[in-house]
DNA sequence: CAGTCGCCCTGCTGGC
DNA sequence: TGCCAGCAGGGCGACT
C-alpha cells in the first residue's frame, strides 16, 4: 500500500541515515533474499559485489520508485511493491532477526574505511515479496527501468496543463488513468479513490469525457490529499507501512473514502459503497459520484 | 500503439 | 478444529 506520501517518508528516513555513508558490507537474506534482487540482471552475487564499497550521495524518489544515486553515478533503484520496508537500525539490531528481513546493509562512515561501523544497518523487509533493489549504471539522475514513468504531482517541474491534456486524451475510464503511472506517478487505488470522492467523480467515468476543468480539480485533489497523508507520516491500516523506524502513520483516521464501506459520506451522510474495479475494491458514495452526471448529457452517437 | 487482463506472492480472515 | 477461498494490490509482460 506505499504509495507517494508512504514512500516520501521512506525516503526522507533513508536520506538522514544513508546519505554521506558508504555500503561496506551486504547481506542477502533467506530464501528470498535472491528474490529482493531479481530485477538486478547479472545476479544476487553480482548485486552483492557491485554494490560493497559504494558512497550515497543522495536519496531521490519519482512517483513510487526511489533511488540512492551513488558517487560515481551509478543508483541503486529500490520499489517496496506491495509490503516492502526499510528500517534503520542503529542500535541493539542484534535481536532476532525479522522474518521477512531480505536485506541488510552495514553502514560505514565515508570514505569507506575497513571496519563496517559498527552500529548502523539499513534493513529490507518485505512480507509479499513484491518489491526489490537493483544496481542501475549510470542511473543517478534517472535510473533508466523508470524513465517512462511521469512526474508526480509533488514534483516542482510537474506540468499541470500537460497532465490535464494528457489524461482527456486516453480512451479509458478515469481512475484506470489516474492509476497509470506513466500518465502521472505515485497515486494508487487509496489516494486514487480520495480524490476521486473529494472532486465527486465516480470511477469509471470516460477520461476524454471530463472536462479540463473537472481533471484539474482532481490533479488538485489528489496532491492536496497526498500533501495532507505527507504531513500525518501516510497512511497505516496494519503492520505492512511503517516508517524507517517502524512507526505507523496516522492518515488512515482522515479517510473520506477509502476503506469506509457501509459509513455515512462525510459530505452528505449517504452510504459509502465499495465495488469491484479492475480486480480491486473501489470506494465511492453514490450520491456524491453518480456515473452519469445529472443532466444525463448523453452524448450518445 | 493503446488498452486490458492475469499473474507474481504471503498472511490474515471468514465461512462451512 | 481445520481447510480453503477470498482478499489485500503495484507493476510487468502478454495478449487483443
Amino acid at each position: 500500500m506505499p504509495e507517494l506520501p508512504e514512500v516520501e517518508v521512506v525516503r526522507r528516513g533513508l536520506a538522514a541515515a544513508l546519505t554521506g555513508r558508504c555500503i561496506a558490507a551486504v547481506e542477502l537474506v533467506g530464501r528470498h533474499g535472491p528474490r529482493a534482487v531479481r530485477r538486478h540482471a547479472a545476479g544476487p552475487a553480482d548485486f552483492v559485489a557491485a554494490l560493497t564499497g559504494r558512497v550515497v550521495e543522495d536519496v531521490r524518489r519519482r512517483g513510487k520508485y526511489l533511488w540512492w544515486a551513488l558517487d560515481d553515478g551509478d543508483a541503486v533503484l529500490a520499489h517496496l511493491g506491495m509490503s516492502g520496508q526499510f528500517r534503520v537500525l542503529t542500535a541493539g539490531h542484534d535481536q532476532p532477526q525479522h522474518p521477512h528481513l531480505r536485506i541488510r546493509l552495514h553502514l560505514a562512515e565515508a570514505p569507506a574505511g575497513p571496519e563496517p561501523h559498527p552500529d548502523t544497518v539499513v534493513d529490507f523487509l518485505d512480507q509479499r515479496t513484491f518489491g526489490g533493489l537493483c544496481l542501475v549504471a549510470g542511473g543517478a539522475e534517472l535510473p533508466a527501468p523508470i524513465a517512462h514513468i511521469a512526474r508526480d504531482l509533488l514534483d516542482p517541474e510537474f506540468d499541470r496543463t500537460l497532465a490535464v491534456r494528457t489524461i482527456r486524451r486516453r480512451e479509458s475510464g478515469i481512475k484506470r488513468v489516474l492509476l497509470d503511472q506513466s500518465v502521472i506517478s505515485g497515486i494508487g487505488n487509496i489516494y486514487a479513490d480520495e480524490a476521486l470522492w473529494q472532486a465527486r467523480v465516480h470511477y469509471d467515468r470516460p477520461a476524454a469525457g471530463l472536462s479540463a476543468r473537472t481533471v484539474g480539480s482532481l490533479l488538485d485533489a489528489a496532491g492536496d490529499v497526498m500533501r495532507a497523508a505527507l504531513e500525518a507520516g501516510g497512511t497505516s491500516f496494519d503492520a505492512l507501512y511503517v516508517n524507517v523506524n517502524g512507526q505507523s502513520g496516522y492518515f488512515d483516521r482522515s479517510l473520506n473514502a477509502y476503506g469506509q464501506a457501509g459509513k455515512p459520506c462525510p459530505r452528505c451522510g449517504a452510504p459509502i459503497r465499495r465495488e469491484r474495479f479492475m480486480n480491486r475494491s473501489s470506494f465511492l458514495c453514490p450520491r456524491c459520484q453518480p456515473l452519469l452526471s445529472a443532466s444525463g448529457r448523453g452524448r450518445r452517437a
